[in-house]
RNA sequence: GGGCUUUUAGCUCAGUUGGUUUAGAGCACCUGCCUUACAAGCAGGGGGUCAUUGGUUCAAGUCCAAUAAGGCCCA
């Protein structure tokens, strides 16, 4: 079969992945002869996109699964996505206002029938552009957050926990985003560094012509003040304690009180009381019983306990509309420039507003403590390690959590309330189809929805068929996902999965780095910066993209990505794909070739395989400790540096000769097979088609399910090795002095070697033939003269015969130089061997080494004088 | 303010428990090659006071401390 020269991804890659669908290959089932492997995807919004954060993350996972297949476990890799309640809802809400639709007048089962409508026709787009990526998922298994079966499941535990009263409703001071108008969790606040101003407002003091000053970055919520307060030891301004200001515009009269809250150094000592809209104030108000003042609607918008001017307006109109007032009263003191950060709703994308409401919480701080112990006891590992840390403050510091959403798309808290008698209760069913609960009345639901991560904490067990698959599936060997989500949902997985199952989730967490752009700047669609990995592919293939992100992802680093850095890929595929093609033409000159008949016994073949098993061995335990960088480079340099630069060269000469030729063909066919499966998980596609090719298969057959090759140390050999070495840094030696003379490759030349090594004498042949030598003499000793170029391999000296060529002058400085350099590096030597403690403290095998030192640069010092 | 993290070649990064002649790789750069698998290639080359200072040690890119600069997270 006649290959093209250069490899074209997009004729592969699709008909490839047909193939292994068909096959079944990618399914997981319950095997008790195998042991199981098995990953949840980190469930992407339905809503998404695929984004090169997935494409590293399924990259990733999908080398762990393609390994461990290959390696006789039975793997499973669940997909699917979440719901993303907020997301979606103001996705769809936005698309019925496109058709002139308002969410509220249809109400919320028509709002759920759009949604749902709306899931089914753009939802999961991303799952369907995961395969291109080559990722083996088990996509029978897609799952849904709203599935029916998880849908059962959320509310089971939500019931579950209600019943053990970890679960209250409560008036609470909560992050309000005011476009999806709902409360939202802390982990769902961006804090970002924005350009304010502080404003100094000046209030009177009642009953007297002092004033006191304030600054606030809001000066809109004076409008909600209820007290001032100021540090108990402020000298300065003590006897104002007790005393009344008369909040301007309002003209509420309201108390200065004493907090420890209030530092006397910051600003002017004294800080306005908002308890309705500020974290701290509403501390400080409840803990002096202030009056809380609601400003605020739910879209932020002033309510009607402001002075009827106000009433209705925006915010920030409300902001600018204040400062104008204080301005014409006189009492607006100095506004400064002033940097601060602001908490931003990550999905509203507009500052939150904190807001008193009633929000249904989860009390955490009995349910963390066996998911801390379990990270702890190193039942569970992080990877990299110091994500622990951050891991264990966040969990050592846990406050309730706030778990409902006024919102429509989502799993609806499934607590009731009778009206007849008022009962308030919590129902893993419908009361109002239940006999027993119908005959005492109706009951109308609570109509918020759940937290989305109050739903896919329960992931890494909920998405099983079976109690059998559970059991055998369950734990989950590997989590790979960002740091990013390490509250919200890996170590709340951690939290649900010990909590209803006595369970870890999983074994091991491996923390991605983050994908940044060329100059460091985070992705966004605002910047513009963010690649459509779909395109990447189209023009690179997936496997080059795969290559290249794991290339670039050192763990927990972040990866300055470009997608001309996938050139670094795309180049390796094709240098694979030669070398397959060469192989292939020498095969058509060889009649019913058997690797098995050959065992590898010349010094290429043993070398080869020797490099080939180190390899295996360094693959293998790269992937075990999560290390993909080395990992993957283990197998470039293996296939680029030993079996393409030399390998089939040294081989090259056998190939034209009928009989060495079928034997050197078998042992690189062989090898190359072998290099080809170790490199699958990496770049599945190039290699299976590779795979296919190289050999006779079956029609069943195919290397994503073959079998892993298995490392035997027996192949290892350091003797075989080091002759290489040797044989390899005399041809750079002789390639050196090509280079410098400018003597082309096509050119033979005559070669002394300074040597009576048996290796280099019985290897002769690569050395003709792969530094292009005519005649090539063994001496021990020989005064080399002004026609020979000289250079060293080792101690080997190398002289290259160029008549004509030779500034005899300049060879003869160059050898000086040499010499001078290594008399420096002499002396340090003697020095340190001169040394008591060196010699006393220093490990054997580093102090002889020392001595080898002394002895070889002796040697070579000596060898440079002859010259000149 | 607290925590984590980074600083090694022009760029992006390796560099295990301190010890292997001259600290590695890819990209970029320079030179020579269309050598029959590959120009998305081959061969060769130049380029680094390992952020700074101090300490520990026979020995420090590697360990410790401080400083500086960047990044991330939390308050």
């Amino acid at each position: 079969m006649a290959l093209s020269k250069t490899y074209n991804p997009s004729e592969v890659e699709g008909k490839i992945y047909e193939k292994w669908e068909k096959s079944g290959f990618f399914k997981g089932k319950v095997n008790l002869n195998k042991k199981p492997y098995s990953i949840v995807i980190p469930p992407p919004n339905v809503t998404g996109m695929l984004t090169m954060g997935h494409i590293l993350n399924n990259t990733i996972q999908d080398i762990l699964i393609r390994f461990h297949r290959m390696k006789g476990y039975e793997t499973c890799w669940v997909p699917g996505t979440d719901h993303a309640s907020i997301a979606t809802e103001a996705k769809v809400t936005q698309m019925l206002s496109e058709q002139g639709i308002d969410k509220f007048q249809i109400g919320r089962e028509k709002f759920l029938e759009h949604a749902y409508v709306w899931k089914e026709k753009y939802g999961g787009i991303i799952i369907k552009q995961l395969r291109s990526l080559g990722t083996s998922c088990d996509w029978e298994r897609e799952r849904f957050t709203m599935d029916e079966k998880y849908y059962q499941a959320v509310v089971d535990v939500f019931v579950d926990l209600y019943d053990e009263g970890k679960i209250y409703k409560g008036f609470r001071m909560v992050n309000w985003c005011p476009v999806s108008k709902s409360a939202i969790s802390d982990e769902e606040v961006i804090f970002q560094e924005v350009q304010g101003k502080l404003y100094y407002l000046k209030y009177p003091v009642k009953g007297s012509d002092e004033f006191i000053t304030v600054a606030t970055t809001r000066p809109e919520t004076m409008l909600g003040d209820t007290g001032i307060a100021i540090n108990p030891d402020d000298e300065r301004h003590k006897h104002l304690i007790g005393k009344t200001v008369v909040l301007p515009i309002v003209n509420r009269e309201i108390k200065i009180i004493a907090d420890f809250h209030v530092q006397a150094e910051f600003g002017t000592g004294f800080v306005k009381v908002t308890p309705a809209h500020d974290p701290n104030d509403y501390e400080i108000g409840k803990r002096h019983n202030l009056e809380f003042i609601n400003i605020f609607n739910e879209d932020a918008t002033l309510n009607s306990n402001v002075p009827e001017e106000f009433v209705g307006l925006e915010r920030y109109k409300a902001r600018k509309l204040v400062v104008k007032k204080f301005e014409e009263l006189g009492l607006l003191a100095k506004i400064e420039d002033y940097t601060h950060k602001v908490g931003y709703s990550e999905r509203g994308k507009v500052p939150i507003e904190p807001y008193i409401s009633e929000q249904w919480f989860m009390k955490m701080e009995e349910l963390v403590k066996p998911a801390i112990e379990a990270v702890k006891n190193e039942e569970i590992h992080f990877y990299p390690k110091h994500w622990e840390k951050t891991y264990f403050h966040w969990m050592e510091n846990i406050k309730d959590w706030c778990i409902s959403r006024q919102l429509w798309w989502g799993h609806r808290i499934p607590v009731w309330t009778c009206k007849q008698t008022n009962e308030v209760k919590a129902f893993k069913f419908n009361p109002n189809e239940n006999p027993e609960t119908k005959k005492q009345g109706t009951w109308e639901q609570d109509s918020d929805v759940l937290d989305t991560w109050s739903s896919s904490w329960l992931w890494s067990f909920a998405v099983w068929e079976t109690e059998e698959e559970l059991k055998y599936f369950h734990p989950t060997n590997a989590l790979v996902t960002g740091p990013d989500i390490i509250f919200f949902w890996v170590a709340r997985m951690i939290i649900a999965a010990k909590h209803f199952h006595s369970e870890i989730p999983f074994r091991d967490v491996y923390f991605t780095g983050m994908i940044l752009d060329e100059q460091g700047r985070k992705m966004s669609k605002s910047l513009g910066n963010s690649p459509n990995p779909l395109d990447v592919i189209a023009e690179y293939g997936a496997d080059a993209l795969r290559f290249t992100i794991t290339r670039l992802s050192p763990l927990g680093q972040s990866i300055l990505y470009s997608n001309e850095k996938c050139e670094l890929g795309r180049t390796f595929a094709n240098k694979i794909w030669n070398a397959a093609r060469f192989l292939l033409m020498q095969r058509e000159k060889f009649e019913n070739l058997q690797s098995s008949d050959f065992q590898p016994t010349k010094l290429e073949d043993r070398w080869i395989f020797s490099r080939l098993h180190k390899t295996i061995s360094q693959v293998e335990n790269f992937i075990g400790e999560f290390n993909f960088v080395e990992a993957v480079k283990c197998c470039y340099e293996f296939i680029w540096n030993d079996f393409c630069d030399w390998y089939i060269e040294m081989i090259k000469s056998r190939l034209y000769d009928e009989n060495a030729g079928k034997e050197a063909l078998a042992l690189a066919i062989e090898v190359f097979d072998s290099a080809m499966k170790l490199l699958h998980p990496f770049m599945p596609f190039v290699t299976e088609e590779i795979w296919q090719n190289i050999r006779k298969r079956e029609e069943t057959e195919a290397i994503m399910v073959s079998e892993f090759p298995v490392f035997d140390k027996n192949f290892v050999s350091a003797e075989v090795e080091n002759s290489v070495e040797t044989l390899k840094s005399v041809i750079a030696t002789i390639r050196n002095i090509r280079g410098n003379y400018k003597i082309p490759p096509s050119q033979a030349i005559d070669v002394i070697l300074k040597t009576n090594l048996q290796t280099l004498r019985n290897n002769e042949n690569y050395l003709k033939s792969l530094a292009k030598i005519n005649n090539l003499t063994f001496v021990e000793n020989a005064a080399k003269n002004e026609h020979f170029a000289s250079a060293f391999a080792g101690n080997i000296e190398v002289l290259v015969s160029l008549e004509g060529l030779i500034d005899f002058e300049k060879e003869k400085e160059k050898a000086r130089q040499e010499i001078e350099r290594l008399e420096k590096q002499l002396e340090g030597v003697k020095l340190k061997l001169s040394n008591e403690k060196f010699i006393s403290s220093a490990p054997e095998n580093i102090v002889e080494n020392e001595r080898k030192k002394l002895l070889d640069w002796a040697e070579k010092i000596a060898k440079l004088r002859v010259n000149l």
